[in-house]
DNA sequence: AGCGGCCATTGACCCGAGTCAACGCGACGA
DNA sequence: TCGTCGCGTTGACTCGGGTCAATGGCCGCT
């Protein structure tokens, strides 16, 4: 999956040492293998390459650095340097921002073929995080911008993936100010499972790349409170769940008007 | 500020036509008064058009509407077809959604040279309405896709406006899933003076143009605890209102400190 | 096979914000 | 001038979700 980096060093399983410092300095072999590692590439249909050619992917492909990371390892943190951006090529990641006090909070969840790390500012307001084992894609914020206006159609879908994250936001802000626990926890799955199901997904039961501490950060309860609300549906029958990591849901109509805030009405 | 429209026909008082109908049919008189118009827009250092030279800014009052409508006055629906995008020239304007049983959220404000509609889906997630009496622009998305490819600087602009306003709603995000009522309310009036001070707005007192029922649908609470949480910060001295729609933050740092999560350490 | 750590679940109690209700005040019209 | 209406404020009570704590299952390690 990630042949052109080099294995061992960029596997890193909770080093100090930042992924992409790691890759640092092995051979970049410019423009070299750019069909083996961006042809193949997880989010090659949902991604920012999807748009681009053969010789457009080529030119890409020089551009990026590209390292394999273990679950859990930060990509970038708050109030970093925002000087490179960030795609998900493969796997699950988060980001986060932990308040003075020591509260945290997750503010989305990120799947293949996601953005990360752009803002107008000069540092990274959130930190970033993966989830699961994953494949990430560096760019230089400048590098990137000549590649705009190399490929016009890159800067095109760029602005469609951000315009997307911000719906995705939006949504998410809906869900936080105005549904009840066990709302949100329906919302979120349900979201989870659609995101799975336009990546190629199919069928009822998806990936839950997150413990109940993750998914309470991300909605702003308790994990003890995501337990009870998964419980809950649970004993409805609406989901169903398979080990820690999966889950199915087997009433989905119930689900989504729980989701989208049908309280008596 | 918007004489090239008319006037009577385009300044409505909660009538049931929408304002960009009924503005309709008026003479458009092309190219002409753009200047005028455009030239000493409020929003012209800041908003969507800020990088347009002369000739660019000719070309984008002839693809645009422009109407100055009162406060109260919805923009578009929740439901409506996406097919055109706003900016706000003047005034505040806030993006609203109703849930299925009634409840209300709001998932933010927009001032002067915010855009608003934006969406990859066809059709807006969310409704728009003003706070204010206000000054809209409406393009087309064709045209202003048109737009982008005659002048490739309006398309790097537009994403820049869409980065800030996917930062600014992860940052409501935040707020809503970790800070306390009070906190949220230090947070709603401090970035609302940072834009007005963005904007040039001098001096610590700021426009408020928000009832408590508004503030309380921005974040996710009631009125009546904002009314209590705006009554504590006042009476802790950390800010002073002015009527009922200007506030006057007295001990910014103290504010600050709360709206950033400083809870006990 | 036995042990220990991590994660999830469940229960009992508490608190911050919601709910319901009364009241004050300024704007506006009769 | 007075009555009314919309908005804001404040109080008393309720309740959803947070907090604290005990228990149990799964998995990897030895």
């Amino acid at each position: 999956m990630s042949r052109a980096v080099g294995r061992g060093a960029a596997v890193i399983e909770g080093r100090p040492l930042h992924p992409f410092d790691a890759a640092r300095g092995l051979p970049r072999r410019p423009g070299t293998g750019a069909a083996s590692r961006c042809q193949g590439c997880g989010a090659r249909s949902v991604g920012l390459c999807a748009p681009l050619g053969p010789a457009a992917l080529d030119d890409m492909a020089a551009e990026t650095e590209r390292v394999a990371v273990a679950p859990r390892t930060p990509l970038f943190h708050q109030g970093d340097d925002a000087s490179h951006v960030y795609t998900l090529a493969e796997g699950a990641a988060r980001l986060t921002r932990v308040l003075p006090d020591g509260r945290q909070a997750a503010i989305g969840f990120r799947l293949a073929g996601d953005i990360m790390g752009f803002t107008p500012a000069t540092e990274h307001a959130f930190g970033a995080e993966t989830l699961t084992r994953a494949t990430i894609c560096r760019v230089d914020r400048r590098r990137l911008d000549a590649m705009f206006r190399r490929h016009p159609v890159l800067e095109r879908r760029f602005l469609e993936l951000c315009a997307g994250e911000l719906a995705a936001t939006q949504d998410h802000v809906l869900a936080l100010g105005r549904l009840t626990a066990q709302e949100r926890v329906a919302h979120f799955l349900l979201s989870l499972a659609e995101a799975q199901e336009r990546r190629g997904r199919r069928g009822p039961v998806f990936d839950l790349p997150a413990t109940r501490t993750d998914i309470a950060e991300l909605l702003g309860l308790t994990l003890e409170t995501v337990s009870r609300a998964v419980s809950a549906l649970r004993k409805r029958g609406w989901i169903k769940l398979h080990g820690l990591s999966a889950f199915e849901i087997t009433e989905r109509p119930s689900l989504a008007a729980l989701a989208a805030g049908e309280g008596g009405a």
